[in-house]
RNA sequence: GGGCGCGUAGCUCAGUUGGUUAGAGUGUUUCGGUGACAUCGAAAAGGUCACAGGUUCGAGUCCUGUCGCGCCCACCA
């Protein structure tokens, strides 16, 4: 085959990127393929949130790392099923949307609102789709979902349904973590701990027979809830209260001083007074103290109820401002102390985290701990350390799922209620999904009570039961049910860390009780981009780097490049020099190519041909085998940034720097023989550093590959060309075991012309070595190679 | 308080089961217009491997302790 490329001077890199990126559109090449022998690799892609508007580089960051490995899975001969999902339910959307329209949730219908957050959603799957296209991340395009359309609500629907007919999911009304600004309840895994400052008030208070003792709270406005008094059971200076009633200023309720060990005598004035409302600390001392008449304050709208007295109405701020002045003016504040402490804050919107009494629909979690726990043992973690995170926090489980959410825009229940007995009736699987707010039951009466009056249940699930069936909700993304069994559990599920205790634990939990069977066997957890500084990259903190100028001004390579740095499981700073020099690697990657195409001279390519290769060509492929061996090895274990610090090195530093000038001589002299040699190695070396390059720099790599070998390899991408094997070169009585010797003798001219100040180019009548090299053999080579005249060794 | 991880060149990081003189990239300095590439090439300087003990013929690597940093969990009335 006569090989003739025509290569433009420069590399024009916007027009590139663009027309692959149609190129791979049109051609389907990253589609999932129905009837392939191949075997399959099923990667569960998380779903990111629509709402996020400011995407910068630790978006590209995580989900190119995970696109390294599908990328080479692809080559490597996998039937890759690489889907695409949004979560565009639930709080994170609402809060954007109420943000960006400044709405007041009380002010707007249900309908109204949710086509708000609808608009926005769209939008934001736009905004995401073309950013993850820009960057060339290989999803699947025509397999796609989001968590608010018809699929994914029918499985998160037939999910209740079966974990309630299977006695995993309950309705009860118990104390739950709330947030008083979102106004709804919240699950364990919705609360975050955050140091804040505050008021650490000292109280006085009185006993029936005036005497006196204070007691110190970081709550004072829920005094009017107060259920409880306790010193600890051994200080001397209290052990005489014990037993003794307290009436309380301000509400003159009267409570008895109890003894409990928890106390610490030293923090505080070492007495503790508790409250029904309140955080999950006065929630343990009441159980501890089995209170059986609780006072609960808060509604849900986060104002104080009748309970509170002459505060009713006020909101958690004014009671506390109030209180402590009613408590100043009858003279009943010791003092006031600043001290930090941490409260527990809803990690959506940062506000305290209240204890509000209310019904709410559960998974239990708590009592499937164990199996839980062994489930981790079925799955292979990469990194293997952040098993341990999902141990910690099984372990550290105290509450069960709380699933509802007192919110407009998320998956509705399935579920009506009698209006006069309360039954629950659920729809058929078949009929799903359902909207019960716009629908009615089939059953014309309730099996209980024979009333025929049905209500819907107003709340709307938690944004995890949804997201927590990706993996089955992919797997139902093509037709054929054979398939879809294959589909099921996934090969991969690629994911940050801070969402191990959520979504990878959810998506556990309903594997397990749905199937009793793990739902993907490998997960790669990745870190964070953090700014320059190793800071992390928020918005508030303006130490975002938008995404889209980093892309016009460096291309999508360049900063793939950089992302493929990180180690899996760690953090990765930005680094502007990383993607700098993954700029420079795709400019040195086309002049490579540029400079093969130069030399063909319509060079005519056999592969079968028995070639007269010198030493430097078996040097060559020998150092290429190698690479080729340790970058195969290391994507087998997900370490990708080793593959791009060996293909780097081969290329640059062997390739590049060595092979490109030890061939120079032989491609511009008429040895006919030694010059095709060399050709031959050029263009079999350099296809197989473009493939390892192409998952790390699909753009730069394709354009390579099409300009060059498209018709050596007859493939329609570099994409889903093979992945490298071993080159096998006819070697006959060449040895390079000491080859290594004429190269240590090339450094040594170089250096000595560089200390000379002289230019490499220039040719030298002399130059002395130390290096003991066999002159027979490579004298020839190295003069030609370093344009020096004779060698002497001294 | 419990757990995990980290501390190696100015900066960002490699350093597999202990084994010559501790590496790379980047930055700095000097030189170079050379048959792709100046977005390049050649070369130089730069380290008490956080600290202190210990095991060993031998420790950046293993053990113990100390200090500093990050994260997770728990505690915080």
């Amino acid at each position: 085959m006569i090989l003739k490329i025509d290569f433009e001077e420069k590399y024009n890199r916007e027009e590139s990127e663009n027309k692959w990126k149609e190129y791979w559109k049109k051609q389907k090449i990253f589609e999932f393929s129905l009837d392939s022998a191949k075997p399959l690799f099923v990667v569960d892609t998380p779903p990111p949130y629509v709402s996020a508007d400011h995407l910068h580089i630790g978006h590209i960051m995580s989900y190119s790392q995970a696109e390294f490995i599908v990328r080479y899975k692809r080559m490597k001969g996998f039937n890759v099923f690489y889907p695409m999902g949004f979560d565009d339910n639930g709080l994170p959307t609402e809060r954007f949307v109420e943000k960006k329209y400044k709405i007041n949730k009380s002010k707007i219908t249900k309908p109204e609102f949710i086509k708000i957050c609808l608009k926005e959603t769209e939008q934001g799957i736009k905004t995401y789709k073309k950013l993850w296209n820009d960057f060339g991340i290989s999803v699947d395009w025509s397999k796609t979902y989001s968590t608010i359309n018809s699929l994914p609500v029918k499985i998160a629907q037939w999910s209740f349904i079966d974990l309630y007919k299977k006695g995993k999911i309950y309705r009860a009304k118990k104390p739950i973590s709330w947030c008083v600004s979102c106004q709804t309840a919240l699950s364990q895994a919705d609360i975050e701990d955050e140091e804040k400052e505050t008021d650490f008030v000292y109280i006085k208070i009185q006993t029936k027979d005036k005497e006196k003792l204070v007691f110190a709270t970081t709550r004072p406005e829920l005094l009017p809830s107060c259920v409880g008094i306790s010193v600890h059971p051994d200080d001397e200076r209290y052990k005489k209260f014990i037993h003794k009633i307290v009436v309380m200023p301000i509400t003159g309720a009267e409570i008895e001083i109890t003894a409990d060990k928890m106390v610490a005598p030293d923090f505080g004035s070492g007495v503790v007074y508790f409250c029904s409302s309140g955080d999950k600390q006065f929630l343990e001392w009441e159980n501890n103290h089995k209170i059986k008449n609780k006072i609960y304050l808060l509604d849900t709208n986060g104002r104080m109820n009748a309970k509170a007295g002459i505060y009713q109405g006020l909101t958690i701020k004014q009671t506390r401002k109030k209180i402590i002045e009613d408590l100043e003016e009858i003279n009943a504040i010791e003092k006031i102390e600043k001290i930090v402490h941490s409260v527990g804050v809803h990690e959506r919107c940062g506000t305290d985290i209240e204890y509000v009494d209310s019904v709410q629909w559960f998974v239990d979690i708590l009592s499937a701990k164990q199996d839980l726990l062994k489930q981790a043992d079925k799955i292979n973690w990469r990194p293997d350390s952040m098993k341990q995170k999902y141990i910690d926090w099984v372990k550290a489980l105290k509450w069960d799922w709380c699933i509802s959410r007192q919110r407009y825009y998320g998956v509705s229940f399935p579920v009506w209620y009698c209006k006069k007995c309360g039954e629950v009736i659920l729809p058929n699987i078949e009929d799903l999904p359902v909207d019960t707010a716009l629908s009615k039951p089939k059953i014309k009466q309730c099996p209980k009570c024979e009333s025929s009056e049905f209500v819907a249940e107003k709340d709307v699930m938690d944004t995890w039961m949804t997201s927590s069936c990706s993996p089955i909700i992919v797997s139902k993304l093509v037709k054929d049910e054979e398939i879809q069994k294959k589909l099921y559990p996934c090969d991969l599920r690629p994911q940050a860390f801070e969402i191990i205790r959520t979504w990878l634990f959810y998506t556990i939990v309903k594997s397990f009780y749905h199937f009793n069977d793990i739902p993907f066997k490998n997960v790669m957890i990745s870190g964070h981009g953090l700014d320059e500084n190793g800071k992390k990259i928020s918005k508030r903190l303006g130490n975002y780097i938008p995404a889209n100028q980093l892309l016009k001004d460096y291309g999508a390579d360049a900063i793939r490049y950089w992302a493929t740095g990180a180690t899996l499981g760690q953090n990765l700073r930005f680094n502007i020099q990383e993607v700098k020099k993954g700029k420079r690697t795709v400019v040195k990657l086309w002049n490579a190519g540029r400079f093969l195409a130069i030399n063909l001279d319509e060079f005519d390519f056999d592969d079968e041909k028995k070639y007269k290769f010198e030493h430097s060509d078996i040097w060559i492929i020998s150092e290429l085998n190698k690479t080729i061996e340790k970058a195969t090895k290391d994507f087998d274990n997900y370490f990708y940034a080793k593959v791009k610090e060996e293909i780097d090195n081969f290329f640059w530093s062997k390739f590049a720097d060595y092979y490109v000038e030890f061939v120079k001589y032989r491609l511009a002299g008429d040895n006919k023989e030694s010059k095709s040699a060399a050709q031959y190695t050029l263009i079999k070396v350099f296809l197989v550093v473009l493939k390892i390059y192409a998952p790390i720099l699909p753009f730069i790599t394709e354009e390579l590959y099409q300009k060059m070998f498209k018709n050596i390899e007859n493939e329609k991408s570099v994409h889903i060309s093979k992945w490298p094997s071993k080159i096998k070169a006819s070697v006959g009585d060449i040895d390079i075991s000491d080859f290594n010797s004429a190269i240590k003798a090339i450094d040594e001219i170089r250096k000595y012309k560089s200390e000379q100040g002289i230019s490499l180019g220039t040719e030298i009548e002399s130059c002395p070595i130390k290096t003991k090299i066999d002159l027979d053999k490579y004298s020839d080579f190295i003069q030609k190679v370093c344009r020096v005249k004779t060698l002497k060794i001294i």
